[in-house]
DNA sequence: CTGAAAGCGCTAACAC
DNA sequence: GTGTTAGCGCTTTCAG
């Protein structure tokens, strides 16, 4: 027989306790005016019931859910997953509840679907982890219909009027191009992701801009792209080595790619970091266990993410109480760089982890 | 001012098409007995609105909310996003929409309150993906309260009248250490995960009983706990060298641990596999290009996953239908050997990658 | 074929 | 202090 769902509702515990629901409603809010004697007695009927207030019928009344949506795309990579659980914490804590939409796919663009079952659901938010790639984000500036929540992306590029949460990629490359410098390092070739992630093409700027500024020609035959896999960084530093051969070091856009670049590099007969210097970028909890150990960029998902959760549940809160909207901003958070053995050229190595 | 969400109502369409809410919802459910002209014209209103049915109050009437509830731990790691994943997939599909919850630490113990939040959100069913770690399944069989909703299980040991799906992990140690018995190792050490960790034990046990079946001895000193992070397989590989120095190969619970297992070996002068031969766990997308590349265990996660959406809705639909109640039942999945140089110590080198 | 009435579980507004 | 009425947005009877 269908076992219907137990819940016990407040007309049950109303008629337990012999008053109306109204008093029971009172005693569930905690809300004064109800006598110590009468709250005492519906606690208890709550207590024995193991009553619980439905989420949903609140939602409804209150046209508020205490819900945010939060989607997100290629959850099996540690970057999103990192992200999506520094969201799930903070909304957590904030005591706000997470709708997950993850997209099949990266470059998803029919968004209308995903927006509809998230506001069909009554969420008061938006949280868009889908990192920015080619056209997805066409759609910004003109969704064909009202959303009427707001929404804060993750890991776009900066718009006017649109609340924006991101690592800063771009003062990240400069750290790493930076730190090869410093080293004596002067012929500094690039590995990208694909040019089509806002983040490869941030990084790479990084990296051309910095050579520039430091009086360097920058070649197109100086950089090769990946696609963020360590399949791709073995074909990426081939190519580079054919093309670029005076290199001395390489700043390759995520540590996956990085560690298969040491390999080859490795196999070559190079030695890392005197022949040639390499910094990743990502920190995976791994790279301090390459060999040698990987230079990288410490990426802070979890803070971004909090960060996106408090900003999106400043600007609910505010439209709640009615007051002016907030304005948008972005917000760019500055990485770290992390030094280990791959880049140490100039310092006395035997001091270092290894 | 508060800017009021913009959702139309079944009102409004009826109001404005000139029918009432009730011919409104045949429409939008698809219901026959609705003239054709009627139809197209509440079509266009609804076009033109668009209007979206309110998921929430469809919930709250049918007593159905078509979402189900998901309880993951340590999402930064790999396995667990992965699993996310494929839940979030497998659900998608099947029309279901996903209410998470991460608990902030593995081994949390009060569960009530994560129950409660899911349930005063009327989710059809939970799925509980978080490992079996130390007494985290102490309130399985008595819950002080009464859920009401199918649970279905991930990673943990299957239970009489308990729905639980999980990788074969006993299978998948057998394999390891099968495979370094044909490639002619006979000292065979293991470096564990955390040993309050179910899969832990199970890949152990999978350990011992290969080898005894085998007719070999196995005692305490040729194993070693890890707690699955590269640190942790350092010290464990190191204290291994010390109380077992007749080691040929080892087999590691994870492939984390097994990287930096290979860095120790090698800085001790030993070749791999020649000298050790190494097999991890997991098959992350890095093993391939650790040096030498990593024979492994792949687990199947998404389907995993999928297995376990698709269990949880069969319950559903059937307790849905008036059907009984299906009986619970254990599906473990088994893992697949991925062979990689670190164990390949008979076959000829030069034909796989590397 | 279509509409009216009742109600899912709850709360806001008003009585008393 | 407490109860009554109405209604959030929708669907399920049941009339007509």
């Amino acid at each position: 027989m269908r076992q219907k769902a137990v819940r016990s509702t407040i007309k049950e515990v109303a008629s337990v306790a012999g008053v109306s629901t109204q008093t029971v409603s009172r005693v569930i809010n905690d809300r004064p005016d109800v006598s110590p004697e009468t709250r005492k007695r519906i606690q208890n009927v709550i207590d024995k019931l193991g009553y619980q207030p439905s989420a949903l019928a609140r939602s409804l009344i209150r046209q508020r859910s205490h819900t945010v949506g939060v989607v997100t795309a290629g959850l099996k990579y540690i970057g999103p997953s990192r992200t999506l659980s520094g969201i799930a914490l903070a909304a957590e804590e904030a005591g706000y509840s997470l709708l997950l939409k993850e997209l099949p796919r990266f470059d998803t663009n029919d968004v209308a679907p995903i927006f509809q079952a998230l506001l069909s659901r009554h969420v008061d938010g938006i949280i868009w982890a889908v990192p920015e790639i080619g056209e997805n984000r066409k759609w910004v500036n003109n969704l064909p219909f009202d959303v009427g929540v707001p929404i804060v992306y993750l890991t776009m590029n900066p718009q006017e009027n649109i609340p924006v949460v991101s690592i800063d990629n771009y003062a990240g490359g400069k750290m790493a191009v930076s730190h090869l410098l410093e080293q004596g390092y002067r012929n500094i070739g690039h590995i990208s992701g694909p040019v089509d992630w806002w983040e490869a093409r941030q990084r790479m700027m990084a990296w051309k801009d910095t050579l520039k500024d430091s009086g360097f020609e920058v070649g197109d035959n100086q950089w090769a792209e990946g696609n963020w896999s360590s399949a791709s960084g073995i074909q990426a530093v081939e190519k580079l080595f054919e093309q670029y051969p005076e290199m001395d070091s390489i700043f390759v856009a995520n540590d996956q790619m990085a560690l298969s670049v040491l390999k080859a590099v490795t196999k070559k007969g190079l030695r890392i970091p005197d022949d040639i210097g390499i910094v990743g970028f990502d920190n995976m909890p791994e790279s301090a266990y390459f060999r040698p150990p990987l230079t990288t960029i410490q990426q802070d998902q979890y803070n971004v993410a909090r960060v996106a959760v408090e900003e999106m549940i400043k600007i609910i809160e505010a439209d709640w109480q009615g007051l002016d909207r907030i304005t948008p901003k972005s917000i760019m958070s500055p990485p770290t760089l992390v030094v280990r053995q791959s880049s140490l050229r100039l310092a006395i190595t035997s001091s270092l982890p290894n």
